[in-house]
DNA sequence: TCGTATAATGAGTTATCACTCGCATAACAC
DNA sequence: GTGTTATGCGAGTGATAACTCATTATACGA
């Protein structure tokens, strides 16, 4: 069994000590974070601590503890940039779908989404679930706030007749269906069914759905 | 900042010491599993020391080894009762819905599974999520498994002439849109969408979804 | 009533955690 | 070069974790 993380009060939990100014400070700051981040990975977030973080980045724990008021701002760090990536991805893809009917956006968006959970799926999808702090801290710069927010006004556009209400739940289950499905579909390395298969299907689901409504 | 887990090997990790078999012990025994649920549910697992429930139990540090041979084996344990009584549920339900037709079923087994979830959202979400151990000692008695088998089982014989590859495959989708909306539902506590439009709306996206191919 | 199996105890051991602080080193501005 | 600021260090502190074991208490069959 391992030893456990015990609460300890700190007046400022996530603001850090100080800011990489010079070059050097700044290495080092990616280096704790990515250094962290697989270890995180491999090992889970709760078997991590900050002593072995610094020891495999071969740094000194007084370094780390410059940078980082605490262990859990490391997780929250790594969360936020990989956060602040999605965003930029999903952002763009919204601006490349404008204009597109339905059928068309919809497997783009889907194929997006796989591209951007892929890329950092650690960060954006297990991260969040294995530190209970970072639930709270992480609402303001929730990655899906910004996916339904995105969604709503799409279907606001492509379907302005229908009622509001109905297309704010219909947009809620479409969805958390798409990715709900997603996550699981990355997270078990599922290889009965290829991507191609998955987006398609999916697709499928979205459309026919929706599209029985409007 | 909590202190941390530190893994410790074990040679038989979660076989018990001894099984209760006089009354007082068994009393105790339940008395140290509903406790750590608790406190596993109100600080999170990572937070919750094999101590602290000795400690809320009101017995000794002791006679909790005596019954459990690591803290992971009092999650695994929570984990399996509950999957045990999701599992019976499900059986249940699976019987009950036998020759109704897909319209008439999907809303008794989607009510079925947020009834489960609810019940034990805990145990049967969050745990396994909050465990890294608990994820591979938990794939024989996966309830996820147990509902892919009904389900499957359940449309191979309502859409007997299609292609059994497209079928698994449909299945794959529906369900896990199914449970990811269950699952994120019931954990954000939604208020904005009554359960009833939600029962009504994953039913007819599955409906839609299933119908539009078979 | 007594002997034995079962149950319950909790102080103690060893390990590791988060985090600090006084000091050494390097970069930079002039 | 020199003074100043930023950076990096790591032994050390105090707390708490997991888990043991010698001991005491209880239940139960005869």
């Amino acid at each position: 069994m391992r030893q456990l993380k015990t609460k300890i009060d700190v007046s400022h939990p996530y603001s850090p000590r100080k800011t990489p100014r010079q070059k050097r400070s700044l290495t080092l700051y990616n280096n704790i974070l990515s250094t962290a981040k697989r270890l995180y990975e491999e090992q889970g977030y709760a078997y991590v601590s900050t002593n072995q973080i610094a020891e495999h980045a071969n740094i000194s724990i007084g370094s780390l503890y410059q940078y980082f008021a605490n262990g859990e701002s490391i997780a929250l760090a790594i969360y936020e940039e990989a956060s602040a990536k999605a965003a930029l991805k999903m952002k763009q893809a919204a601006i490349d779908i404008m204009g597109l009917a339905l059928e068309e956006s919809a497997p783009i968006i889907i194929n997006n989404l796989i591209d951007i959970f892929e890329a950092d799926h650690f960060a954006l999808l297990q991260l969040i679930d294995e530190v209970p702090e970072l639930r709270e801290a992480s609402q303001p710069i929730s990655f899906d706030k910004l996916i339904h927010r995105t969604t709503q006004t799409y279907l606001e556009q492509n379907f302005p007749l229908a009622d509001r209400s109905q297309i704010s739940c219909k947009v809620y289950i479409a969805e958390k269906s798409v990715i709900g499905t997603i996550r699981r579909y990355l997270e078990e390395q599922n290889d009965e069914f290829s991507r191609e298969q998955i987006v398609r299907e999916m697709t499928h689901l979205v459309l026919s759905y929706l599209e029985n409504t409007a």
